[in-house]
DNA sequence: ATAAAAACCATAGAATTTATATGGTTTTTC
DNA sequence: GAAAAACCATATAAATTCTATGGTTTTTAT
């Protein structure tokens, strides 16, 4: 019988063997699942690299929570996507996320483009199989919560260029509009205009950054 | 028991005839279904419009292609969607396209941001049931098609001006660059200069208009 | 094959938009 | 209630985008 390989990364050892024992133990038609896990970036970009060199895996299941050694550079769930599309093309790429965070999807919808994305508190045995299943034949797979906010983003023709969407998420985050100038190059009343501008873009004129907030957040920017 | 109150409307009697078929014979729970139908924007204007000075429809399903009356401005699914959104704002949309094509999916869900999308080659009996269960409990519902579609959008981030998305689709319907002018108000050269802008933007740098346009396709614009 | 049409390109200058510098007023925060 | 931050306004500078114009190249139709 057909195996389909698949790595689930996680640095939560209990979450990737739940993969394991649903998706190894499921009856599949025509194939069978055989699973590796990783817990770290390090682990994963190993084993990814390791794999294309001869049989890639047929889909990498990647949280986006990954802790970090203490030293080197943070890497994220995202950056390992990014990496595995490059040296794994072939792979299909699922994110898991414990949120259905707007941001967080939006951003990765673009520099990954996975052929799915779970939210945690949705996963379950059968979301599992047909997730298998979907990203398999004819992708893509996105669960309820991911397409609540897929749905938000698709409603609206709003672009924030790099420079407004750097501004809501200092906001909110809560950096100071005045350290701003820190982190985005542009004036400090050039921040202060966009700001002015992107109140009046979601209808809370002459309203506070609180409400700025709420807005981009209702809008899925953030 | 209670009622679930569905309109229906295609020209196609055929259509909502199965529709109301299949619906009002499902067993779901803790409900039934009434469906409705109707086989023109006239007809469901005044449905819709009915209804909601008593009880509202609890879900639309409406064709996007609908034959028009001879005289009269010529009315689509959409214009109905929209209507629909106004006078019965509690009512869940849901739309069944002969398409998955991009231009009209994105079109529609900027302008009526329905709760559901279906692709009709892909509507059965167990998608059917599966669509009005998930539009009535946790929207949104969109067959694999539609998410295709909704995919290839949401993986890029550029987001065209109304002058580029015009000048894209007269493109594709054939307007000559040269008459383009009488559309769009701009000067031959200022639209000279955005499709160049535009083919740069897709990666066909000093390429026809056909590579514009399978680039635009491509990508979901049109 | 060739004439006509359309597409394509380049540039100077006008118009528009967006940024900055500066200095002030209002609101929040402690 | 004083200090900090946010907010606002305006003149000027910078950058972008448009138009007008005139040309070259490619496509189309006969």
């Amino acid at each position: 019988m057909k195996k389909v390989r698949i790595l689930a990364v996680d640095d939560h050892e209990m979450t990737t063997l739940g993969y394991k024992f649903i998706l190894e133990d499921s009856d599949f038609e025509g194939f069978k699942v055989q699973m590796d896990t990783a817990k770290s970036y390090e682990e994963a970009t190993k084993r990814i690299e390791e794999a294309a060199k001869g049989i890639p895996y047929d889909i990498l299941l990647l949280d986006i929570q990954l802790s970090n050694p203490t030293d080197g550079p943070a890497k994220t769930g995202e950056d390992l996507g990014v990496f595995a599309r490059k040296v794994s093309p072939d792979s299909k790429i699922v994110f898991m996320s414990s949120f259905s965070d707007n941001y967080r999807i939006n951003s990765i919808m673009q520099a990954v483009d996975p052929e799915g994305y779970m939210v945690k508190t949705e996963i379950d045995q059968k979301s599992l199989q047909a997730m298998v299943n979907t990203v398999l034949n004819s992708p893509p797979y996105y669960t309820q919560k991911a397409l609540v906010a897929i749905r938000k983003k698709m409603a609206q023709d709003i672009s924030l260029d790099e420079n407004d969407k750097k501004i809501l998420y200092h906001l909110s985050i809560g950096t100071k509009t005045k350290d701003m100038v820190k982190f985005i190059s542009l004036s400090l009343p050039g921040i202060e205009n966009r700001k002015r501008q992107l109140k009046s873009l979601f209808g809370v004129e002459k309203q506070n950054d609180q409400a700025l907030i709420t807005a981009s957040r209702n809008r899925g920017f953030i």
